[in-house]
RNA sequence: GGCCUCGUGGCGGAGUGGCUACGCAGAGGACUGCAAAUCCUUGCACCCCGGUUCGAUUCCGGGCGAGGCCUCCA
């Protein structure tokens, strides 16, 4: 038999075995962009670590029984800030719609350059506010909301009074004593308790607004948790059976749940408060799984120490290292280190990954796929994504590809599943030519007088002749069969 | 202050109660006009103190150190 899928559970702070509700329908969520400013290369991690459980659980289940919803959070203060800032001409929400426009259309650019697959659904908080009102006003029903001068409010305190409900905090294991004893939340007056959290809240009048819920008279716009809850719904429990109109708690659970570790509290806290309020159940979704933190060159990344990294300028200027990487090498870097650890993002780490690549590109060749990927790949990814192990047998089938020519089939269907090596070495140094806009024959007449000059003993001329491809980006390699070459940047 | 992670060789980074992780860098060798690349060989480790055990880097307790969250944040 297979392996078992073994994930890490935020709920438990364990490994367990992974069981989909329906295998025919598996089912994951995962928080995606704020879209008012590009990507940063934080962001990126967990974008390409659920791709590559989104893979793992694909081949496992089956293609078309993975459903994947990654969200675009396109309403909130960050946005408006950043749309009164760049587009200070226009009115507000016209320049907002450019900002979530044209940040969405970045994302989607830099993460296709990653190799990342696209999810299942990818939709928008704004196109289910009336999700998030019908949801609003459940939680109300229910008495764990409450309105107050045009805001709608959820109470932890209440819901820990609400049968069949977890208990708030249980996700990041602290209770509400805890978090009051350490509370630097600001108090506004319309709070019952420092604790409770904004489901809705009223628009400012030229900000964007809509029809508020539980008969507030001014529109509004929901608050940053209910999105999550709202679209989570929308795209994995109500296309199956469950959601607000199914009074049946089993029904409204969905299977994974991800996001950053930062997350956890209180916007996953939060997410679990507002779902299973809503739907009476015991949870929201099976698995939590958390990416670990990104650091760069040993900081923490900020705007104010000046390392803040955007995937587009790493793949598209040089600035990090003082140059550009491609995408492939961008996901390399990302998956060296297991998903749960912190990970420090470095030019030498860059390197590293940058050169295992070309070492694999040159075992596979232009071979194809083999129909089945290396056991010990699948094995150490089905132990909660041990990436390093994986990793550790591609190079492993590097090196047996030298001299078992079969190798080379099993490394690139294996490296398939992690998303690497998906072109050919001679796909890929087409595609270097092309972007470098070097003339093949070019090189090959320079090499040819090369080997001409070589054979005179004619040293000065050749190592001239090295130098000038040098500069070109042609890095030669001499060999009793002759000389070839390669396009390094 | 509260909660939560983590501490492995020069660096990166898995893992394990007793058996080589792996990669990069280093050293030696092969190859080369010289290099580069490649190949072969190779040195280097488990923060500190207790405890459990025949045996701990691995389990338990304490200490020290690093990081994250508690406020927008992947």
């Amino acid at each position: 038999m297979t392996t078992p899928l073994r994930l890490y559970n935020t709920l438990t702070r364990t490994k367990e075995i992974f069981v989909p509700l329906d295998p025919a329908a598996v089912r994951m969520y995962v928080c995606g962009p704020t879209v008012y400013d590009f990507a940063h290369i934080g962001n990126a991690r967990p974008v390409i670590v659920f791709d590559l459980l989104y893979r793992l659980l694909r081949r496992r289940f089956g293609a078309e029984h993975v459903v994947y919803t990654r969200n675009v959070t396109d309403v909130d203060d960050k946005i408006n800030a950043r749309a009164l800032r760049d587009f200070p001409s226009l009115p507000l929400n016209e320049a907002i719609a450019r900002v979530t426009e044209l940040t969405e259309r970045q994302f989607r650019e830099d993460v296709a350059a990653l190799g990342v697959l696209k999810p299942t659904s990818q939709p928008r908080a704004t196109e289910h506010i009336p999700e998030m009102a019908a949801m609003i006003e459940r939680l109300v029903a229910r008495g764990v909301a409450y309105v107050a001068e045009g805001h709608v409010l959820f109470s932890p305190a209440a819901m820990d009074a609400l049968p069949g409900a977890p208990r708030y905090g249980s996700l990041a294991r602290r209770s509400l004593d805890e978090m009051l004893a350490g509370a630097r939340v600001d108090v506004a007056p319309y709070k019952r308790d420092p604790m409770d959290f904004v489901l809705w809240k009223p628009s400012k009048p030229n900000e964007p607004g809509w029809p508020s819920p539980c008969g507030i008279e001014v529109p509004g716009r929901p608050g940053w948790h209910i999105e999550c809850s709202a679209m989570s719904m929308a795209k994995l429990l109500q296309p199956f059976g469950g959601g607000l109109a199914c009074d049946d708690p089993s029904k409204n659970v969905f299977d994974i749940h991800g996001g950053g570790i930062d997350l956890v509290f209180p916007h996953h806290e939060n997410e679990i408060a507002q779902s299973c309020c809503a739907f009476g159940g015991a949870r929201m979704a099976n698995f939590w799984m958390h990416n670990g933190f990104l650091q760069v060159e040993g900081e923490k990344m900020s705007k104010s120490l000046g390392n803040f990294i955007t995937i587009h300028e790493l793949l598209r200027t040089p600035t990090f290292g003082g140059r550009k990487w491609s995408g492939e090498v961008l996901r390399l870097a990302m998956l060296r280190t297991h998903y749960r650890q912190p990970i420090d993002w470095t030019v030498s780490a860059l390197e590293e990954a940058e050169s295992a690549i070309e070492r694999w590109y040159d075992a596979i060749g232009d071979a194809g796929a083999a129909d089945e990927v290396d056991p010990a790949v699948e094995a150490a990814l089905c132990d909660d994504l041990n990436t390093p192990a994986a990793l550790a047998e591609l190079h492993r089938l590097a090196s047996a590809a030298a001299s078992a020519p079969e190798a080379a089939s099993v490394l690139k269907a294996s490296a398939n599943l992690l998303g690497l090596l998906q072109q050919t070495k001679s796909e890929r140094t087409v595609a270097a030519l092309a972007e470098a806009a070097v003339d093949p024959d070019v090189i090959e007449n320079l090499i040819a007088e090369r080997t001409r000059v070589r054979a005179q003993k004619n040293w000065a001329e050749s190592d001239r002749l090295r130098d000038r491809l040098a500069e070109m980006g042609v890095v030669l390699k001499d060999s009793k069969d002759g000389t070839t070459w390669e396009l390094k940047r």
